[in-house]
DNA sequence: AACACTGGTGCATAAGTATGCAATACTTGC
DNA sequence: GCAAGTATTGCATACTTATGCACCAGTGTT
């Protein structure tokens, strides 16, 4: 019975605009299930549906959690956050999906190539500053075929 | 400020785990913003978040109404939030009011400059990345302009 | 200056959600 | 079938979130 119940609260909330767990137990007494709000909340709550402007959906981050231990290599963090590569005299600008630039720019630094003087990271932009124009160029090009690969 | 407060919100929530609007209470007053639940209340609605098993996060977008409230311009954030301009090489300095800078950044990255290769910001201070000199000092005289307006 | 108008806020409280507890229904091992 | 253990639920209520109202500060108008 409950997870027919269960399948019937999936169906709604991907169907129709559920604002809350009354409404969404007077739409389910129509189709046959007549339980109460509180029985609800605990369903909701090991559904993992989420709540939001418009009511209630199922949750974005759906399934088992993703365990990772081993610090990704830069290759994969570039194919996975980076977004473009351009230089300006020494500097190299990495630009990165929000939120990436942190986790890019420490990537970058246990690379420790040599002719990067060091890495500044913000929200979505990592600054690589480099010890002339001679070895920006040659970062970029680096980066740049990461990307591209 | 209540750009800043919502800013702080966003960050807040994207990084830690933020379970109900008393928690995000205490950690906004730790940064400086002393508000009630009411408030929250109001800004978490104005910033369209759900809360989920994982607390509050941006909203999945799976609603049916999709409305694009467009974030401010760079002009209105410039003049909310600037507070002084300077080059140094092909590099422009943005400083800004307290916890001003990412919201900055982001508003410069929105207009999507050609000659700006990059910005990336601290807490009051945006650093802006020009292709060249002569790009760094054109990027500086507009910005001026519309702290000055 | 006096006035109305607007946006942002706190207070009090209504609306909505979660949960401890007890009752009932279902399983399992005998 | 029966006792013991487990699962599901409703009730009452604690906890959390939303909102009507009043107030205040800042703006523009007369």
């Amino acid at each position: 019975m409950k997870m027919l119940r269960h399948n019937a609260i999936r169906e709604l909330v991907a169907a129709s605009l559920v604002a809350n767990q009354d409404e969404l137990r007077r739409k389910l007494r129509r189709r046959g299930f007549a339980v109460t709000q509180a029985t609800l909340s605990r369903d909701i709550h090991e559904l993992r549906l989420s709540k939001g402007p418009g009511g209630y959906s199922m949750s974005n981050g759906a399934g088992p959690a993703i365990e990772d231990n081993s610090p990704p290599s830069l290759t994969e963090m570039m194919e996975g956050f980076g977004l473009r590569v351009r230089r300006a005299m020494n500097q190299v600008v990495l630009t990165a999906v929000a939120g990436g630039a942190q986790p890019l720019a420490a990537a970058l630094d246990r690379e420790g190539w040599a002719d990067i003087v060091g890495t500044i990271a913000g929200d979505d932009t990592v600054l690589v500053i480099c010890s002339d124009i001679h070895h920006a160029t040659d970062v970029e090009a680096r980066l740049r075929t990461m990307l591209e690969s």
